[in-house]
DNA sequence: CGCTGTATTGACAACGTTCAACGGTTGTGG
DNA sequence: CCACAACCGTTGAACGTTGTCAATACAGCG
């Protein structure tokens, strides 16, 4: 299959990348379709590739012990995921799930050294990458430690239209299919009180949506309850 | 102030490079003596060096708009931290404290970008680094999300046993001084909740400890804890 | 048309926070 | 060297947010 060069390039993580590299790099990428509802690959399964999402969404989820789920995060057009081989992994440490018809640009984790070594750039594109990510984590952290359930439900919804807001007359769309389940997940609570939330959000006038549909009506009225507004 | 080269060398991250690069890297060091209560660095403060500990303990911290603190990690010797610039940040995103005198390397972060230039292979092992600190963001969010406080509180103290333990006839000690409420702190919870758990656990016997003194007495029985065990 | 997955809502229990008071230890300055 | 302040820790009681249990309703799909 062919592949888009101008969509890769696009992407903030290749702007900067010379267009023979970039060419190199593509060369030996295969392109992968996922259908939603299927898995990229499984927590705990060999790290045998890595990917970057051209469109569609996944959701990467961990598994305890005792069979409880958290969404460690959601895969957005443009990013790199399942890179835990570069990590020093020999396996995932989550599945990525599809949830939104995707394709994706397929790389054998054995070449990441290769890739490397030949473009010392993208050791420190990929290390920004995983710092962000880092920041990411620690900010989920801080938000969990910190803040109270209704605060870190209008976190995650804020930065969901953010990643995948779509703009509409009546507000903004998140552009992918959501269970209160998906963001109980996200936010370390259980989908009653996560449909408690919305449910009272709904009838202020905040968000609207059903079955796993969202529409953000008011960003204001939101960024305030998550800046720590009292909810009135 | 002379640089203990093979104290440098004993560090997993530096085991791997060749004596003449380690050379260069020292070369460039310098070294700063940091006693306790002082900050190496403070959180929104430029991005000016960042830093390899050789001894003692810092504690990494956040604190929110609305006041609250959070402790991000403790770092131990051998770990690299202040390593903002290298994830394109200008400022620290948290403020490093000394709890116990310690010794650290510096580096201006200018010359980041050289290092990994002449020295590919630190990009990788930056990218492990990182990534294993990502991974211990992704756990603690996990734990946050799914365990209740004693549980975390168990496995708080464990990794702390872990990264920090000093065999004693009676158990395992915590080699640096910590409160009850740095140990909330990193759980995300009260100092009132976490002293109630630790009086629990020692009049069961699992740890004993007084003023920011604490010593492990059965790791066997708090891992039962960790691990889901309900307390009895 | 019935099944499965999603969502809503109520009642209730509980875990953990908040508020409050007190005791002990360390370190400091008179 | 003693008195005092500052810090750390403990514990009780009351409250509240949020999880648990349960029942119902609705949408989509085979």
């Amino acid at each position: 299959m062919k592949i888009d060069k101008s969509l890769v390039k696009s992407f903030p993580l290749f702007e900067k990348m010379p267009d023979d590299d970039l060419e190199r790099l593509l060369s030996q990428a295969t392109i992968r379709r996922i259908p939603a509802g299927d898995a990229v690959f499984e927590q705990g399964g060999a790290a045998t590739h890595f990917f970057l999402l051209l469109n569609g969404r996944l959701k990467v989820t961990q598994v305890t012990p005792d069979g409880q789920q958290i969404i460690v995060r959601v895969v957005h057009p443009g990013d790199l995921f399942g890179f835990a081989k570069a990590l020093q992994r020999l396996d995932y440490p989550g599945t990525a799930l599809c949830v939104s018809e995707a394709l994706a640009l397929c790389w054998p984790t054995d070449l990441w050294p290769r890739f490397i070594d030949r473009n010392p750039q993208l050791a420190i594109t990929a290390l920004n990458t995983i710092g962000q990510r880092l920041d990411e984590a620690h900010t989920r952290i801080r938000e969990m430690s910190t803040e109270e359930v209704e605060r870190r439900v209008a976190h995650a919804v804020l930065r969901l239209s953010k990643q995948a807001g779509k703009a509409e007359d009546a507000g903004v769309r998140i552009d992918f299919p959501i269970t209160r389940q998906d963001i109980a997940e996200m936010t370390g609570t259980t989908l009653h009180t996560v449909s408690r939330i919305m449910s009272a959000w709904e009838s202020k006038g905040l968000v609207s949506g059903g079955r796993q549909r969202l529409l953000v009506r008011n960003v204001a009225g939101l960024k305030a309850l998550a800046d720590g507004a009292k909810a009135g």
